[in-house]
DNA sequence: GATGCCACCTGTAGCCACTACAGGATCAAG
DNA sequence: CTTGATCCTGTAGTGGCTACAGGTGGCATC
Protein backbone atom coordinates (compact mmCIF):
# COMPACT_ATOMS: atom_id res chain seq x y z
CA UNK A 1 0.00 0.00 0.00
CA UNK A 2 0.79 2.96 -1.29
CA UNK A 3 0.63 7.18 0.03
CA UNK A 4 -0.73 9.39 -1.98
CA UNK A 5 2.38 11.33 -2.18
CA UNK A 6 3.46 7.84 -4.05
CA UNK A 7 0.77 7.67 -5.92
CA UNK A 8 1.25 10.49 -7.50
CA UNK A 9 4.55 10.12 -8.95
CA UNK A 10 3.68 6.47 -10.04
CA UNK A 11 0.44 7.66 -11.63
CA UNK A 12 1.83 11.04 -13.17
CA UNK A 13 -1.43 12.36 -10.99
CA UNK A 14 -1.24 15.22 -9.29
CA UNK A 15 -2.10 14.97 -5.34
CA UNK A 16 -4.90 17.71 -4.83
CA UNK A 17 -6.39 16.00 -8.29
CA UNK A 18 -6.00 12.61 -7.06
CA UNK A 19 -7.80 13.86 -3.86
CA UNK A 20 -9.95 15.93 -6.14
CA UNK A 21 -11.30 12.78 -8.25
CA UNK A 22 -12.42 11.08 -4.30
CA UNK A 23 -14.41 14.14 -3.35
CA UNK A 24 -15.88 13.91 -7.04
CA UNK A 25 -16.36 10.48 -6.42
CA UNK A 26 -14.54 9.43 -9.94
CA UNK A 27 -12.51 7.50 -7.58
CA UNK A 28 -13.82 5.55 -4.67
CA UNK A 29 -12.72 6.72 -1.43
CA UNK A 30 -8.80 5.48 -0.51
CA UNK A 31 -8.53 3.32 2.58
CA UNK A 32 -7.03 5.07 5.73
CA UNK A 33 -4.02 4.29 7.69
CA UNK A 34 -4.35 4.37 11.65
CA UNK A 35 -3.83 8.17 11.29
CA UNK A 36 -5.95 9.03 8.88
CA UNK A 37 -3.78 8.96 5.62
CA UNK A 38 -4.53 7.48 2.29
CA UNK A 39 -3.15 4.25 1.54
CA UNK A 40 -3.85 2.96 -2.17
CA UNK A 41 -3.27 -0.37 -3.44
CA UNK A 42 -2.11 -1.43 -7.41
CA UNK A 43 -5.86 -1.41 -8.22
CA UNK A 44 -6.31 1.89 -7.45
CA UNK A 45 -2.91 3.37 -9.19
CA UNK A 46 -3.68 1.56 -12.64
CA UNK A 47 -7.20 3.35 -11.85
CA UNK A 48 -5.52 6.94 -11.58
CA UNK A 49 -2.81 6.10 -14.70
CA UNK A 50 -5.96 5.29 -16.40
CA UNK A 51 -7.62 8.65 -15.84
CA UNK A 52 -4.55 10.26 -16.72
CA UNK A 53 -4.25 9.01 -19.93
CA UNK A 54 -8.17 9.27 -20.76
CA UNK A 55 -7.63 13.09 -19.91
CA UNK A 56 -4.13 13.17 -22.01
CA UNK A 57 -6.34 12.09 -25.02
CA UNK A 58 -8.79 14.74 -24.09
CA UNK A 59 -11.57 13.34 -22.64
CA UNK A 60 -13.57 14.88 -20.77
CA UNK A 61 -14.51 13.55 -17.05
CA UNK A 62 -17.90 12.60 -17.75
CA UNK A 63 -16.74 10.18 -20.38
CA UNK A 64 -14.24 8.84 -18.38
CA UNK A 65 -16.30 8.00 -15.28
CA UNK A 66 -18.29 5.79 -17.88
CA UNK A 67 -15.10 4.20 -19.32
CA UNK A 68 -14.45 3.34 -15.65
CA UNK A 69 -17.87 1.58 -15.15
CA UNK A 70 -17.19 -0.10 -18.58
CA UNK A 71 -14.09 -1.26 -17.51
CA UNK A 72 -15.62 -2.30 -13.96
CA UNK A 73 -17.94 -4.57 -16.51
CA UNK A 74 -16.51 -8.35 -16.77
CA UNK A 75 -17.79 -8.13 -20.15
CA UNK A 76 -15.96 -4.64 -21.36
CA UNK A 77 -18.88 -3.36 -23.91
CA UNK A 78 -16.01 -3.03 -26.91
CA UNK A 79 -18.87 -1.09 -28.83
CA UNK A 80 -19.70 1.27 -26.08
CA UNK A 81 -15.72 2.05 -25.36
CA UNK A 82 -15.33 2.89 -29.33
CA UNK A 83 -18.41 4.48 -29.18
CA UNK A 84 -17.45 6.86 -27.06
CA UNK A 85 -14.09 7.10 -28.80
CA UNK A 86 -15.43 7.86 -32.03
CA UNK A 87 -17.39 10.62 -30.49
CA UNK A 88 -14.68 11.87 -29.01
CA UNK A 89 -12.41 11.54 -32.26
CA UNK A 90 -15.76 13.66 -33.89
CA UNK A 91 -14.92 16.22 -31.64
CA UNK A 92 -11.20 16.71 -32.00
CA UNK A 93 -11.59 16.96 -35.53
CA UNK A 94 -14.04 19.47 -35.25
CA UNK A 95 -11.90 21.30 -33.09
CA UNK A 96 -9.04 20.84 -35.30
CA UNK A 97 -10.70 22.02 -38.06
CA UNK A 98 -12.03 25.61 -36.13
CA UNK A 99 -8.73 25.87 -35.09
CA UNK A 100 -6.88 25.37 -38.87
CA UNK A 101 -9.33 28.09 -39.70
CA UNK A 102 -8.40 30.23 -36.96
CA UNK A 103 -4.78 29.84 -37.85
CA UNK A 104 -5.42 30.98 -41.08
CA UNK A 105 -6.78 34.56 -40.53
CA UNK A 106 -4.45 35.18 -37.80
CA UNK A 107 -1.34 34.45 -40.32
CA UNK A 108 -3.25 36.69 -42.71
CA UNK A 109 -3.86 39.58 -39.94
CA UNK A 110 -0.27 39.52 -39.11
CA UNK A 111 1.22 39.23 -42.63
CA UNK A 112 -0.77 42.73 -42.97
CA UNK A 113 0.92 44.55 -40.33
CA UNK A 114 4.09 43.31 -41.21
CA UNK A 115 3.51 45.07 -44.95
CA UNK A 116 1.75 47.96 -43.06
CA UNK A 117 2.80 51.26 -44.44
CA UNK A 118 0.74 53.33 -42.07
CA UNK A 119 -2.29 53.00 -39.85
CA UNK A 120 -2.31 49.36 -38.40
CA UNK A 121 -4.15 46.69 -40.65
CA UNK A 122 -5.25 44.59 -37.98
CA UNK A 123 -7.30 47.02 -35.31
CA UNK A 124 -8.50 48.59 -38.84
CA UNK A 125 -9.97 45.21 -39.89
CA UNK A 126 -11.20 43.97 -36.70
CA UNK A 127 -12.55 47.45 -36.60
CA UNK A 128 -14.38 47.28 -40.08
CA UNK A 129 -18.07 46.98 -40.11
CA UNK B 1 -28.60 55.07 -29.51
CA UNK B 2 -29.55 51.61 -29.37
CA UNK B 3 -31.01 49.12 -26.54
CA UNK B 4 -28.51 46.56 -25.25
CA UNK B 5 -30.94 43.78 -27.18
CA UNK B 6 -30.33 45.71 -30.56
CA UNK B 7 -26.77 45.86 -29.99
CA UNK B 8 -26.39 42.57 -29.16
CA UNK B 9 -28.20 41.73 -32.53
CA UNK B 10 -25.54 43.99 -34.26
CA UNK B 11 -22.41 43.22 -32.78
CA UNK B 12 -22.95 39.80 -32.16
CA UNK B 13 -22.65 39.63 -28.07
CA UNK B 14 -25.10 38.43 -26.02
CA UNK B 15 -26.86 40.57 -23.70
CA UNK B 16 -25.48 38.91 -20.27
CA UNK B 17 -21.77 38.99 -21.84
CA UNK B 18 -22.51 42.57 -23.05
CA UNK B 19 -23.68 42.85 -19.19
CA UNK B 20 -20.57 41.13 -17.84
CA UNK B 21 -18.16 43.22 -20.24
CA UNK B 22 -19.55 46.32 -18.88
CA UNK B 23 -18.94 44.73 -15.18
CA UNK B 24 -15.52 43.82 -16.10
CA UNK B 25 -14.59 46.97 -16.81
CA UNK B 26 -13.90 45.57 -20.32
CA UNK B 27 -15.47 48.09 -22.20
CA UNK B 28 -16.70 51.39 -20.24
CA UNK B 29 -20.23 51.72 -18.57
CA UNK B 30 -23.08 52.57 -21.12
CA UNK B 31 -25.20 55.69 -20.82
CA UNK B 32 -28.75 54.70 -19.37
CA UNK B 33 -32.27 55.99 -20.10
CA UNK B 34 -34.60 57.80 -18.00
CA UNK B 35 -35.71 54.90 -16.75
CA UNK B 36 -32.20 52.93 -16.10
CA UNK B 37 -31.63 50.77 -19.66
CA UNK B 38 -28.27 50.89 -21.39
CA UNK B 39 -28.18 52.95 -24.13
CA UNK B 40 -25.36 52.59 -27.23
CA UNK B 41 -23.80 55.15 -29.76
CA UNK B 42 -22.55 53.78 -32.92
CA UNK B 43 -19.00 53.44 -31.24
CA UNK B 44 -20.34 51.52 -28.53
CA UNK B 45 -21.16 48.84 -31.02
CA UNK B 46 -18.05 48.77 -32.99
CA UNK B 47 -16.36 48.49 -30.10
CA UNK B 48 -18.29 45.41 -29.07
CA UNK B 49 -17.67 44.16 -32.52
CA UNK B 50 -14.30 44.19 -32.42
CA UNK B 51 -14.20 42.36 -28.91
CA UNK B 52 -16.48 39.48 -30.52
CA UNK B 53 -13.71 39.12 -33.54
CA UNK B 54 -11.13 38.99 -31.13
CA UNK B 55 -12.40 36.41 -29.01
CA UNK B 56 -13.93 34.47 -32.30
CA UNK B 57 -9.96 34.78 -33.61
CA UNK B 58 -9.04 32.77 -30.00
CA UNK B 59 -7.46 36.11 -28.11
CA UNK B 60 -8.03 35.71 -24.11
CA UNK B 61 -9.91 38.85 -22.89
CA UNK B 62 -6.00 40.12 -21.13
CA UNK B 63 -4.91 40.33 -25.20
CA UNK B 64 -8.50 42.21 -25.67
CA UNK B 65 -7.83 44.72 -23.12
CA UNK B 66 -4.62 45.39 -24.36
CA UNK B 67 -5.65 45.66 -28.03
CA UNK B 68 -8.41 48.01 -27.17
CA UNK B 69 -6.55 50.36 -24.84
CA UNK B 70 -4.34 50.28 -28.40
CA UNK B 71 -6.53 50.93 -30.64
CA UNK B 72 -8.02 54.27 -28.57
CA UNK B 73 -4.13 55.66 -29.09
CA UNK B 74 -3.97 58.00 -31.52
CA UNK B 75 -0.64 56.33 -32.80
CA UNK B 76 -2.41 52.71 -32.81
CA UNK B 77 1.17 50.97 -32.51
CA UNK B 78 0.83 48.31 -34.38
CA UNK B 79 4.43 46.54 -34.20
CA UNK B 80 2.87 45.79 -30.64
CA UNK B 81 -0.46 44.68 -32.09
CA UNK B 82 1.47 42.98 -34.19
CA UNK B 83 3.34 41.32 -31.10
CA UNK B 84 0.46 40.48 -29.55
CA UNK B 85 -1.22 38.59 -32.35
CA UNK B 86 1.82 36.85 -33.71
CA UNK B 87 2.45 35.27 -29.99
CA UNK B 88 -1.32 34.28 -30.32
CA UNK B 89 -0.52 32.59 -33.50
CA UNK B 90 2.13 30.97 -31.99
CA UNK B 91 0.15 29.71 -29.20
CA UNK B 92 -2.35 28.49 -31.59
CA UNK B 93 0.17 26.31 -33.88
CA UNK B 94 1.06 24.55 -30.57
CA UNK B 95 -2.74 24.18 -29.77
CA UNK B 96 -3.04 22.92 -33.40
CA UNK B 97 0.00 20.49 -32.97
CA UNK B 98 -0.97 18.71 -29.48
CA UNK B 99 -4.64 18.17 -31.19
CA UNK B 100 -3.11 16.31 -34.40
CA UNK B 101 -1.27 14.00 -32.22
CA UNK B 102 -4.42 13.42 -30.26
CA UNK B 103 -6.13 12.73 -33.39
CA UNK B 104 -3.74 10.19 -34.36
CA UNK B 105 -3.37 8.61 -30.94
CA UNK B 106 -7.21 8.90 -31.26
CA UNK B 107 -7.23 7.18 -34.24
CA UNK B 108 -5.30 4.42 -33.68
CA UNK B 109 -7.20 3.53 -30.83
CA UNK B 110 -10.60 3.49 -32.68
CA UNK B 111 -8.72 1.26 -35.42
CA UNK B 112 -7.96 -1.60 -32.45
CA UNK B 113 -11.33 -1.28 -31.46
CA UNK B 114 -12.54 -1.74 -34.70
CA UNK B 115 -10.57 -5.07 -35.69
CA UNK B 116 -11.01 -5.72 -32.14
CA UNK B 117 -11.88 -10.29 -31.68
CA UNK B 118 -12.08 -10.05 -27.90
CA UNK B 119 -11.26 -8.15 -25.10
CA UNK B 120 -11.06 -4.54 -25.68
CA UNK B 121 -7.67 -3.43 -27.29
CA UNK B 122 -8.73 0.45 -25.92
CA UNK B 123 -9.21 -0.37 -22.62
CA UNK B 124 -6.43 -2.72 -22.16
CA UNK B 125 -4.13 0.03 -23.48
CA UNK B 126 -5.44 2.42 -21.73
CA UNK B 127 -4.78 0.28 -18.17
CA UNK B 128 -1.20 -1.38 -19.49
CA UNK B 129 1.04 -0.75 -16.83
C1' DG C 1 13.46 17.31 25.17
C1' DA C 2 13.26 20.77 21.78
C1' DT C 3 13.55 21.91 17.05
C1' DG C 4 13.01 21.64 12.26
C1' DC C 5 11.20 19.73 8.30
C1' DC C 6 8.44 17.01 5.43
C1' DA C 7 4.30 14.81 3.93
C1' DC C 8 -0.09 14.63 4.88
C1' DC C 9 -4.98 16.42 6.31
C1' DT C 10 -9.50 19.51 5.60
C1' DG C 11 -11.91 23.22 3.73
C1' DT C 12 -12.37 27.03 0.90
C1' DA C 13 -11.42 30.30 -2.80
C1' DG C 14 -9.70 31.30 -7.37
C1' DC C 15 -9.05 30.49 -12.39
C1' DC C 16 -11.45 31.71 -17.38
C1' DA C 17 -15.16 33.56 -19.83
C1' DC C 18 -19.10 33.32 -19.69
C1' DT C 19 -24.13 31.34 -18.85
C1' DA C 20 -28.24 30.66 -16.34
C1' DC C 21 -31.26 31.56 -13.29
C1' DA C 22 -34.48 34.20 -9.70
C1' DG C 23 -37.23 37.81 -8.91
C1' DG C 24 -38.68 42.12 -10.18
C1' DA C 25 -39.66 46.56 -13.15
C1' DT C 26 -41.09 48.65 -17.32
C1' DC C 27 -42.40 49.08 -22.14
C1' DA C 28 -45.23 48.58 -26.57
C1' DA C 29 -49.10 46.66 -28.77
C1' DG C 30 -53.78 45.07 -29.05
C1' DC D 1 -56.14 46.73 -19.05
C1' DT D 2 -53.73 42.87 -20.17
C1' DT D 3 -50.22 40.34 -22.30
C1' DG D 4 -45.74 39.38 -23.48
C1' DA D 5 -41.34 41.07 -24.65
C1' DT D 6 -37.52 43.39 -22.89
C1' DC D 7 -34.96 45.18 -19.51
C1' DC D 8 -32.82 45.40 -14.59
C1' DT D 9 -29.72 43.49 -10.47
C1' DG D 10 -27.51 39.97 -8.09
C1' DT D 11 -25.93 35.49 -7.46
C1' DA D 12 -24.62 30.76 -8.52
C1' DG D 13 -23.03 27.34 -11.71
C1' DT D 14 -19.92 25.48 -15.51
C1' DG D 15 -15.07 22.22 -16.08
C1' DG D 16 -11.31 20.56 -14.15
C1' DC D 17 -8.52 21.53 -11.61
C1' DT D 18 -5.02 24.60 -8.63
C1' DA D 19 -3.63 27.24 -4.71
C1' DC D 20 -3.68 28.51 -0.26
C1' DA D 21 -4.61 28.77 4.86
C1' DG D 22 -4.14 26.55 8.92
C1' DG D 23 -3.40 22.38 11.16
C1' DT D 24 -1.60 17.29 12.48
C1' DG D 25 1.79 13.53 12.70
C1' DG D 26 6.14 11.44 12.36
C1' DC D 27 11.03 11.23 12.01
C1' DA D 28 15.79 12.94 12.29
C1' DT D 29 18.92 15.91 14.39
C1' DC D 30 21.00 18.76 18.05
Amino acid sequence: MRTIGQVAELSGVKIETIRYYEREGIVPAADRSANGRRLYDAAAISRLRFIRRCRDLGFPISDVRTLLDLSENASKHCDDVRAISERHLLDVRERLSDLRELEVALTELVQACVDAQSECPTLKRLFAD
